[in-house]
DNA sequence: CAATTATTTCTTGCATACAAGCGAAATGAT
DNA sequence: ATCATTTCGCTTGTATGCAAGAAATAATTG
């Protein structure tokens, strides 16, 4: 953990935010783990208020839900949610690449370095690290050729992604990701954006395709068959 | 206003940071204006504890932001920031007619009826309403033919771009924005996605280009000069 | 014993009380 | 009169207390 990415302000809130977006894209937390206020207070010796005011920013951000009374959960994304936050990133990401003027050579340098800590991880086989830039290599893209505004935006929704994933138990495989990552910064530096668009546009494919949209609709047969089965004691 | 844009949520909070951004895409509330808490909380019947809680929403969405012990105040986007939040809309929109499939006749029909009603707006010069269709209609768009994850986040983007707009005193023709809207859903009906996004390219350069982004500098000018050539009393 | 009902526990929802700090007005010194 | 300093008011920041409600447990009843 050579970098920590907790952006400005020091205030609790902030602090404790950060730290389960992290904890969602490293897979610390999966979803629809719950998040108690008084549980998270006293982990972060602070009262509920400062919880409850981090666990709202997060709602707003999309990544965790309440259900009144009964607690905050990191949200379970439905087939259809699902699908729709990877269409809105493949808006964002194909546009961003689209309207993006041209890439610098620093700009590039930054990309790369990203994707060799993203290979490092896959060799000493970090799953939390390795998960974490995986992610965060999509935020990175954004804030790099485009903007702070964009960044924040596709920080959410990778987060959401990450999690979906999780959920879905995504088979993509890792060692794919990271050379799609790296051919994607292959034809920024090559000039050819279109080509980057097409690449990132097959990328958001694989990610999707390698979802198993049934296995909650599974799990749910798979519990109720094991009810049923059972002995009646 | 016939329709009142009151998503789900009937919880306090939900109604007040509805409310905010409503006044603000329809021109009701100017950017830099201060919104205390105290005053809503009587304005709402609330605690402040209600009232807090939106504006922490509305802080994560970048709408409002806080100054430690001063108070919460509606945005103020620099020159940079405006200019990123413009480019992020047009990463978006490109992004989305881009990806965008078949747009249905029903679909063109709902995007049809809100330029009408824009129209109207114009007609009898209603300019909250106009302001409010204008900006909505961004919305709309993302909604109909992407989906609500992208109407949520075009939702914040465009309200954060008709504060820029206020502040920077735009000049741009609200008949000509009716207009372009209205071609953008002619090369949509055509089956031209990529006239479509050329037009949106367009549409996004003349809001643009229509701010005086010299104006919050020769503000504090000619206020300077206004207390300097005054009488020295 | 099964099924229903009552109770208890543990959670968030909301209001309130007080602390802390910025800014403006009042005060004092030069 | 001007500038520095202090006081004071009004704002948000944070903690805490109590109420409301849902789920789990215990008690009751057929």
């Amino acid at each position: 953990m050579t970098e920590s990415s907790e952006p400005a302000s020091h205030h609790q809130p902030h602090v404790i935010e950060n730290r389960i977006v992290y904890a969602a894209l490293s897979g610390y937390i999966a979803p629809g783990e719950r998040l108690g206020e008084k549980e998270l207070s006293e982990i972060f010796k602070v009262s509920r208020t400062l919880v409850r005011e981090a666990m709202i920013r997060l709602q707003a951000r999309g990544i965790v839900e309440v259900m009144p009374r009964r607690g905050w959960f990191v949200i379970e994304p439905t087939v259809e949610e699902a699908r729709n936050t990877i269409n809105a990133r493949r808006a964002l990401e194909v546009g961003m690449l689209a309207t993006a003027d041209h890439v610098t050579p620093e700009k590039i340098a930054i990309l790369r370095e990203h994707v060799r800590n993203e290979q490092r991880a896959l060799e000493e086989d970090d799953r939390a690290q390795r998960s974490y830039l995986l992610g965060h290599f999509h935020v990175c893209l954004a804030e790099t050729i485009g903007n702070p505004v964009l960044g924040s935006i596709l920080q959410d929704l990778t987060t959401r992604t990450v999690l979906i994933a999780a959920l879905y138990q995504s088979t993509h495989d890792a060692h794919e990701s990271c050379d799609e990552h790296s051919q994607i910064i292959d034809a920024l530096e090559a000039g050819e954006p279109m080509e980057a668009v097409r690449l990132m546009d097959m990328h958001l494919k694989h990610v999707e395709k390698a979802l198993n949209y049934r296995d909650v609709a599974s799990r749910m047969e798979s519990l109720k068959s094991v009810l049923q089965k059972g002995p009646s004691l």
